[in-house]
RNA sequence: UUGGCCGUAGCUCAGUUUGGUAAGAGCGCCGGGUUGUGGUCCCGGAGGUCGGGGGUUCAAAUCCCCUCGGUCAACCCA
């Protein structure tokens, strides 16, 4: 009787070595480049209550629909988060850090949509938050923090889109005057369109749907709405970008899926990754935030972006190579029992990488998992080695063209892993 | 939530139009090519609920329905 094959469940998948390498390595150097500018890891949990989302993004899809929510065992309403942002800023409200409190983070988010390619309801995403300043400096900071980041990873085809939604009383006004002006044409939208407006005004300037688009194509435009003191803000983001060589495009469409962003607002997409899913990072400025989850009223500016998709960007940039870790020793057992276990033990405990062979198979067989282990030495016990108090130590180098095999000696078991480090640690010196 | 395309060995796919002798290939994996030695080569082998369920039929990978999953687009967004 066999038991039926169980698959991940469905816009959720397993990762398996390399991919989970290149993740482990870009999340890596995401760290370090949060860190070398400040900030420090925040961890929160997987789940929070639900009261947390829904505060913040009720006419969010993201939060009104797409979130998992379930009842634990004393029927409190509990969410998967959806997003990250939210929970930094409940976390501030909690403990009150010191400000400006410069975080940043990394970890699976649970979205209830419908898969696609570079869109799962488990996905990674890493973040940095700024909060307690209102510098539009703080914009820039964030802003240069996710574009250097894209440089690190080799991104070449990654454009910089921002927008300024001014603040909240800004919002409301260019809202309501977007509200009339589309209600002036509402035998021109789609019935989406329609359904859309009713909600949320603001998120039909960036409909993809064609009646949509060239409805809203006369559509106020969101410059003359800002006050005098948010345009000087976004003046100042701007012209520290210019400063900084980081190429951007305004774009008075972009408007992004949570109602928490105030002020600056941008988003980095792909070039090289078609379709729908060619955002790799978004983010901007939440001055209302922390209050909305009862903290005091402080102003903060962050961003977030997809790893999986940032992968996706990669590999069609043909960016970020992962190169495979190298392996020092690979244990060849040829009399099986504990010598190799020993063996292995005490050369990993020396700082050497190495794996072993099971089963006591043949000696070909042996060798052939030595070489596609990638380990640079094979390391030979057997019964001659057994007895004599040796071990033998192979070159398993393949890409020498003379040298027909890796040379191998005899060296005494006592000296293992003090000739293994000399050979190593001659090798780092004269890099082929 | 809506619509299009797709679903055959671990992977990439052929076979589906014209239902039967189509359960196949390459790669990968395992073993062998005489003493304890890798990459190439040669030989052999294992491995498949043809996504799942139901129906039509003497007969279904092949036709029909439902369902699950993937993908693309709308929606939404990372």
């Amino acid at each position: 009787m066999q038991t039926a094959r169980l698959a991940t469940p469905r816009g959720t998948r397993d990762v398996l070595p390399p991919a989970s390498e290149r993740i482990r390595s870009l999340t890596g150097r995401f760290a370090e480049t949060a860190q070398r500018a400040g900030f420090r890891q925040v961890i929160t949990p997987i789940f929070e209550h639900a009261e947390v989302f829904r505060r913040v993004g009720e006419s969010t899809d993201i939060v009104s629909k797409e979130m998992y929510e379930f009842r634990d065992k004393d029927q409190r309403l509990m969410a998967l988060r959806p997003e990250l942002t939210a929970p930094l800023a409940r976390a501030f409200a909690n403990h009150r850090p010191r400000t400006p409190w410069r975080v940043w983070y990394e970890g699976p988010q649970f979205r209830y949509e419908k898969p696609q390619a570079g869109r799962y309801r488990q996905f990674n995403q890493v973040g940095a938050e700024l909060i307690g300043s209102d510098d539009p400096q703080a914009d820039a900071e964030m802003l240069a923090l996710a574009w250097r980041f894209c440089e690190a990873l080799g991104l070449r085809q990654v454009i910089l889109l921002i927008n300024s939604l001014g603040s909240p009383a800004d919002r409301a006004a260019f809202s309501s005057a977007l509200g009339s002006y589309f209600a002036r044409r509402l035998g021109d939208l789609s019935e989406q369109g329609r359904a859309t407006l009713a909600v949320n005004p603001l998120r039909l300037l960036d409909s993809k749907r064609p009646e949509d688009r060239l409805a809203a194509a006369a559509a106020p435009d969101i410059a003359e709405f800002l006050s005098k003191e948010a345009a000087g803000h976004f003046q100042t983001v701007l012209d520290a970008l210019g400063r900084l060589g980081i190429p951007f495009a305004i774009e008075p469409r972009l408007v992004r899926g949570l109602d928490y962003y105030r002020h600056t607002t941008f988003e980095l997409r792909s070039l090289a990754l078609d379709g729908a899913q060619d955002a790799v990072g978004g983010g901007g400025r939440y001055d209302g935030l922390v209050a909305d989850l009862g903290g005091p009223p402080t102003p903060g500016v962050g961003f977030a972006m997809g790893v999986d998709r940032l992968l996706l960007a990669c590999d069609a940039e043909d960016a970020f190579d992962v190169q495979e870790q190298d392996l020092d020793i690979f244990v060849v057992d040829v009399i099986g029992g504990v010598e190799a276990t020993l063996l292995a033990d005490e050369i990993r405990q020396a700082g050497i990488s190495a794996e072993r062979a099971f089963d006591k198979r043949s000696m070909k067989a042996q060798m052939k998992a030595a070489d596609r282990s990638g380990a640079r030495f094979a390391l030979l016990i057997g019964a001659e080695e057994l007895a004599s108090g040796t071990v033998t130590l192979r070159d398993m180098r393949r890409d020498d063209g003379e040298a027909p095999r890796g040379a191998q000696v005899r060296i005494p078991r006592g000296a293992v892993c003090e000739e293994i480090l000399r050979r190593l640690a001659v090798e780092a010196r004269t890099p082929a």
